[in-house]
DNA sequence: CGTCCTATTGAAATTCTTCAACACTCGTGG
DNA sequence: CCACGAGTGTTGAAGAATTTCAATAGGACG
């Protein structure tokens, strides 16, 4: 439990010089945390506070201050925007071990809340902004996860815009199945996947209604692509074909 | 001396010391030459090639490795996204001093064209490479502009998703008034537009057909929201009173 | 057992698309 | 100078996809 013999990114750092709060932790060796020294893991250990959310629990207001940031240890995150009549839109989700915030501007843009439980690292602004200007790798790191993300957000774009109803949830499905599993994901056989999202911020996450939603994971069952276990739960038999019904190019990075 | 910020970083900066290439350049000050110092700048410009591209001239296809980076001089470039049975999407525009690339990632996942006449200045990959090394703060410039390109792409999904045609039209076309003319986009005076983008290519943008877009230019010139000087230019004669629209649908006809 | 929350289903209404026709602009060449 | 054609934008009417409204079902929990 305390060793760990594969390919470990610093293979001679003993689990002594690392902190104690993180030596349990999943997310340890992904995320921002993965290219941190043990000192600079020491440093932002002595900062970090642990919380656990429910789901529907809200993390940031839209608009409002981001006082810390967090890495996301487990749980799926929701960002989503609002118009002015209340219409809403999901426009990201974050699953772990993805960094949340908006380092270098000073307000959120999004309302951030969670979708299921969720395990937050969480450390105030200030000893992030000391750690970017002591090593640019982080500032490295925290570049590529924004342009994962706008990748993401781009794959989505072409969804909302370009595509059906059907070819949405699909891909929305397919999209889940590879971030909750990566390696399964990439076989065809069968998949059990638990559903970060309900009916509703499915719709809102695929710019459709609920009913449409519903509509959709009914004709996908019917033609058997997926098995719907309970409403939170699915089966994907073929998880490439699944894919190929709904081709998002999802860029891996 | 190394304030990240803002406007002329370097108003010390005798023109002799920068290079004759970039002297004539509207851009320096701003986009990522902004923060290189002369001796960059000098690096840079030895490496550099001014292009003019045509309209819906390519710059480089989906997929394709990027060997060469660009600052955009003057002009509008699009990214765009197709499905497989050809269903196309634009995920993005890019106006000058903005910086064209992926730099940390070997293909593009979008196909960039120019929209309107480009003027760029590019350079190859492992000079930007090289530069980013030897100063964090061009990395920290990067991460700025992909932030600020993920912003804009979190709002399209909020339009893509939610808002009506209607609204998208007046959304896109206060999006590229606050775009062309920043300062005077802010006042309720007319405005004249030259738009970069032709009704097919908004239509593409917006997720629409091109005859809803052609559609909703009439509902909103009907209304007074716009005049529409040729195909290409219109004029806003209140650029508050479209930005307030965009936001919210008034319908008749 | 009733209530709340979530999800599904059906029928009518709406928005947007599709298909088809026409108008405008701008070169080129007769 | 006009005719022609290509490219681009507009308009109308029919059709399709999605939304809206309304009703029902199931599960969790006191």
């Amino acid at each position: 439990m305390t060793t760990i013999t594969e390919t470990p990114i610093r293979q001679d750092v003993h689990n002594s010089d690392v902190p104690v709060l993180c030596r349990s932790c999943e997310a340890r060796h992904r995320g921002i945390c993965g290219i941190l020294s043990p000192d600079q893991l020491l440093a932002l250990s002595r900062h970090t506070i642990k919380h656990t959310l429910n789901p529907e629990q809200s993390i940031v207001a839209e608009g409002e201050a981001e006082q810390r940031f967090s890495n996301i240890m487990s749980g799926v995150v929701k960002l989503s925007k609002l118009t002015s009549d209340g219409r809403r839109q999901i426009v990201g989700l974050q699953f772990a071990p993805d960094f949340l915030g908006r380092p270098f501007s000073d307000h959120s843009n999004c309302e951030v809340e969670a979708a299921t439980e969720v395990r937050l690292c969480s450390f105030p602004r200030h000893v992030l902004q000391n750690l970017v200007k002591a090593s640019p790798n982080l500032e490295h790191r925290l570049y590529q996860q924004l342009s994962r993300e706008l990748g993401e957000a781009q794959d989505w774009m072409l969804a909302l815009g370009r595509k059906s109803a059907l070819e949405r949830v699909g891909g929305f499905l397919h999209f889940v199945a590879t971030r909750i599993d990566p390696e399964h994901a990439q076989a065809s056989a069968p998949l059990l996947i638990d559903l970060p999202l309900r009916r509703t911020d499915i719709a809102d996450f695929l710019g459709l209604t609920v009913e449409t939603v519903s509509r959709q994971f009914t004709k996908l069952r019917k033609a058997g692509l997926i098995v719907l276990v309970n409403n939170r739960t699915i089966e994907i038999p073929d998880v490439d074909r699944l894919e190929h019904f709904s081709n998002l190019s999802l860029d891996e990075d």
